[in-house]
DNA sequence: CCTTCTATGTATGCACTGCTCACATCCTCG
DNA sequence: CGAGGATGTGAGCAGTGCATACATAGAAGG
């Protein structure tokens, strides 16, 4: 625990990426500026470019911790999907994420996911690897690649349309039955599961 | 044509929204600035202003126009597809789209669709109702909204994943067979068309 | 034809932003 | 204990969105 020396801050970097977290909750990624997360930190405006090179990075930072995050939630909606219907759990925790973090999903997705900033490639592989892995364990004989990325792309177009409300996300209920049926209907095409 | 008189333009909504969209296609969305439209409209800064209320709904016009655009890229892949092949044409027109002009697509989908602009509203109503369409006809005897929403779901996700360069998006035409891949598989789920 | 009204463009200015650079402070390690 | 590097501060520049007051021109009506 950092003592109250007032120079030094103690953990700045983990301070401002808190800080860069809340303000995306609170006032979407248009509040996200160096300057705002300095004075949540309670810090000068430049501080925290001794951690962050530009406010890509600071963003690359938070989109890193939200691909945590959501493989984190993803695990909890089920450890080991082997079933459709489990896996179609997943998929519903995928959107739900969406819908319940707007505006960190958008900052995971929005920009071009720059080859430069490793933690965030390294971030969404393990996603990637996480759900190919899932569809591997379900549909042995399938093609992994062809229907991990079938899976993923159907999930992830359908938090996107929720999201910008080309599809009605105002129940819970709604959202998670259209989900799965959707994830259900693509699994039909696929061999059975043993 | 609009004359050489100095002070009034002419046409200077359409300047600013081809102003717009070229600075997008150059240099990405950050370079879209109220000004540097301005700029290269050969007018003063604060001229776009007499036309759109703010930067939002500069940017929401030039999204509205990008559906247009692609409602007719979609409509020249195939004009009225009815076997699944041919849907899979549109949907190869639909990531190649959005390959071809990341920084619109982006713009595209970025934001909420705020309900405000009517304009961005009917644009997206119309692609919807476009591929609702198309599934409709192909598919007769299957309930329509949930197929139709699969399928954008799918393709919408392709789209995006290539832009992230989680799928390697760099020859058109091993896009093209996955997109092709993905779109059957999900098709082979649905009753087959008469 | 001349006035007036309105749409359109201009000029100025404020608050804010990302970022750089010079400086201050503190911790660490030789 | 003293040097040096890591971390924080401060002032300042260029650029931005936008509001406000002003200028111009073309159309409408007498």
């Amino acid at each position: 625990m950092p003592q109250a020396s007032t120079y030094h801050h103690g953990d700045l970097r983990a301070a401002c990426l808190r800080a860069a977290r809340e303000l995306l909750e609170e006032d979407g990624s248009a509040a996200l500026s160096m300057r705002a997360v300095a004075r949540r930190a309670g810090v000068s405006p430049t501080a925290p470019y001794r951690h962050f090179p530009d406010r890509e990075a600071l963003v690359s930072a938070v989109a890193a911790g939200g691909y945590r995050e959501l493989a984190g939630h993803l695990a909890a909606a089920h450890p080991e999907p082997a079933t459709p219907d489990e896996l179609a759990a997943v998929a519903v925790a995928y959107v739900r994420f969406a819908l319940d973090h707007p505006a960190l999903f958008r900052a995971m997705f929005a920009e071009p996911c720059d080859p430069g900033n490793e933690e965030r490639v390294a971030a969404t592989a393990a996603v990637s690897e996480y759900v190919r892995g899932i569809v591997r364990r379900a549909y042995p004989d399938a093609a992994p690649d062809a229907l991990s990325t079938a899976v993923w792309a159907l999930v992830h177009g359908l938090a996107f349309l929720h999201l910008d409300g080309k599809l009605d996300a105002s129940t819970a209920d709604a959202v998670a039955d259209r989900v799965r049926a959707a994830v259900l209907a693509l699994l039909g095409a696929a061999p059975a599961p043993r």
